[in-house]
RNA sequence: UGGGUUAUAGUGUAAUGGUAGCACUACAGAUUUUGAUUCUGUCCGUCUAGGUUCGAAUCCUAGUAACCCAACCA
């Protein structure tokens, strides 16, 4: 029954750590800078640090990276915080680097006792220059040699506020002429003098990433750090640091980030789509943000099974956006009521039903009998699809066509007698006649028809606006596309719907509740919607298996 | 012309010297009061060239390709 998942490489690495002893329980973080909002690439990295921690009975922090005040903001924490939860997981504690500059400090104190970091006044030009290039060794700062004295004396007036943005910045001491670049003598502090969102003015140095990061996992005792791949360099200054200041030994692991077809995953693209009104925010239903998506109306549970099934390792991937969409549906389809509405409504006519008759039927609200029944009311005069209709049936049409019969689902079954067009020659009206025999539930006809088509009474339907979405690109890799990514969005991504009308349950419909408008895809009701408007988002259509027919035909 | 990382069906991911498997996609069929769901089946793969071995995706050698690294960003 239970088959054996096999193990990623991060598994198999904490299973070994475990059972050879090196810890008794492991603590994992997920670290995001607050300088934007958390997307699906993040989602990947929640899942894993906190499904290491749930599955290895360890815990796991959230800690935000706040080492750089200019471009942070609370306002980022909180939708983080907020995401993370939504997501469904649990932090053991919320930290902050911020919370550790006096001791960050102290410890950048013990690297210059150390003679393992220097003051020095050169310019981010002369730094750069002297550092050289990756086939080109770098070459010692004149302030390299400085005293530690002098060094220590230096570094406090930093912090003390004495020197402007850029004038002085805290090294570490490693190899000028290393073939990682990352270790010709690292910035380890700069000069900001900048209004910090938790910390205020207090401090006018702050610490670099790499004094930060490693130090932070160290502090907290994190056993399994786990990051992007494009930290691979960095990891031996993530190493030299721990070993040099003796703390906890904590270990950096990178794997692969998360790439998919047909989106941006960047926080620099996807803060320019929002800033230049590509979308309307970063909760944008196109955005692939996780309040993007959760406004669209994913689950947390399709996002989780997605990263579960996407693994983890270390090459390059871009994930088909298609498999996302199977995740999505195939939580919605059992979770998702279902229900009726018309997104682009045609009078349908039952001539020979009585006038002023209502009927109240009975209809599924869901894939099984344990979601029960809800009442549909049907009366003589009907809307429905208009692509539901044909004035002349194709090949292999199972609708609406004029001598055709359908079943109007949990209703009758219909025969098409003819239709009507208005003075521009467009189809107004169909007319049909019902065969009371056929009573869904009670038919005693024998007849049996290919279509089944969904309605909604015309008395009784309830007007909505409804938002259909397509993807936002219309190439399958708009970051790697020659010129700039957005010539590639999909002018046509967002398709508003004013006039539609749904059946009358969904006047009590709830931003919880997912639906499935019958034949038509999944919705949510957005949050702009009110009790005098209804706005419905489609958060996927169904697969549509007529539409490849058409395609081959 | 430095260093690092990675190469398995169209996509993603397993196989830890012993039958190349799973999922998505695509395609075909069955069921269906949603052309949905469900069910069944099909197509398609070890970067290249050598070598070691009874046996290689896995080990060795030499290539090739892709990605990352020269922010006072993270």
């Amino acid at each position: 029954m239970s088959e054996e998942k096999s193990l990623n490489f991060i598994e198999e690495i904490i299973e070994a750590d475990l059972t050879n002893g090196k810890y008794k329980t492991i603590l994992t973080r997920f670290p995001p800078e607050p300088n934007g909002y958390l997307h699906i690439g993040h989602a990947k990295s929640i899942c894993l640090n906190f499904g290491l921690g749930i599955k290895y009975k360890g815990k796991t922090n959230l800690r935000f990276d706040d080492t750089n005040p200019v471009k942070e903001e609370t306002e980022y924490v909180d939708s983080i915080k907020e995401d993370v939860q939504w997501l469904g997981f649990n932090w053991e504690k919320e930290l902050y680097a911020s919370d550790y500059f006096d001791q960050l400090y102290l410890l950048a104190v013990d690297l210059i006792k150390k003679g393992l970091a220097y003051v020095d006044d050169s310019s981010p030009e002369e730094i750069a220059a002297l550092k050289g290039t990756p086939t080109v060794p770098g070459m010692a700062s004149a302030n390299r040699s400085r005293s530690i004295e002098e060094n220590l004396q230096l570094f406090s007036e930093m912090k003390a506020g004495k020197y402007k943005d850029g004038e002085k910045v805290l090294r570490g001491k490693i190899d000028m002429e290393s073939p990682n670049m990352h270790m010709r003598d690292p910035l380890l502090y700069r000069i900001k003098h900048a209004h910090h969102h938790r910390t205020g003015d207090a401090w006018c140095i702050y610490p670099m990433y790499d004094f930060a990061h490693g130090q932070s996992d160290s502090i907290e005792n994190i056993t399994h750090s786990i990051c992007t791949l494009e930290f691979i360099p960095h990891r031996e200054l993530y190493d030299w640091l721990i070993e040099k200041l003796g703390t906890f030994s904590s270990q950096q692991y990178e794997f692969a980030r998360l790439n998919m077809t047909y989106t941006v995953m960047s926080k620099r693209k996807l803060l320019q789509l929002v800033t230049e009104g590509h979308v309307l925010g970063w909760d944008d239903p196109r955005m692939p943000t996780i309040s993007g998506m959760r406004r669209r109306g994913f689950t947390a549970e399709s996002i989780r099974n997605f990263c579960d099934k996407i693994g983890i390792a270390r090459r390059e991937n871009m994930i088909d956006f298609s498999l996302l969409e199977f995740c999505l549906r195939e939580d919605l389809n059992k979770s998702a009521l279902r229900v009726m509405g018309v997104l682009d409504p045609l009078i349908l006519i039952i001539t020979n039903y009585p006038d002023g008759q209502t009927e109240e039927l009975i209809s599924e609200n869901g894939p099984d009998e344990d979601y029960g029944t809800r009442i549909v009311s049907f009366s003589k005069t009907l809307w429905v699809e208009r692509e539901d209709f044909m004035e002349e049936a194709a090949k292999k049409w199972f609708r609406l066509a004029p001598g055709a019969t359908v079943r109007l689902k949990s209703a009758y079954i219909v025969k098409c007698d003819g239709f009507t067009k208005d003075c521009n020659g467009v189809v107004n009206e169909i007319h049909c006649s019902y065969l009371p025999e056929t009573k869904s539930g009670n038919d005693t006809s024998g007849i049996s028809v290919k279509g089944t088509i969904h309605w909604v009474s015309v008395a009784h339907a309830v007007p909505a606006e409804v938002r259909l979405y397509e993807r936002l690109f219309k190439v399958e890799n708009p970051g790697t596309e020659e010129g700039d990514f957005k010539k590639y969005i999909n002018e046509n991504s967002l398709k508003i719907i004013p006039n539609a009308w749904v059946e009358n349950s969904l006047l009590s419909a709830t931003t919880t509740t997912r639906y499935q408008f019958l034949r038509k895809g999944y919705f949510c009701l957005d949050k702009e919607s009110a009790p005098n408007k209804l706005v419905f988002n489609r958060t996927v259509t169904l697969k549509d298996a007529y539409s490849k027919e058409v395609k081959k035909l």
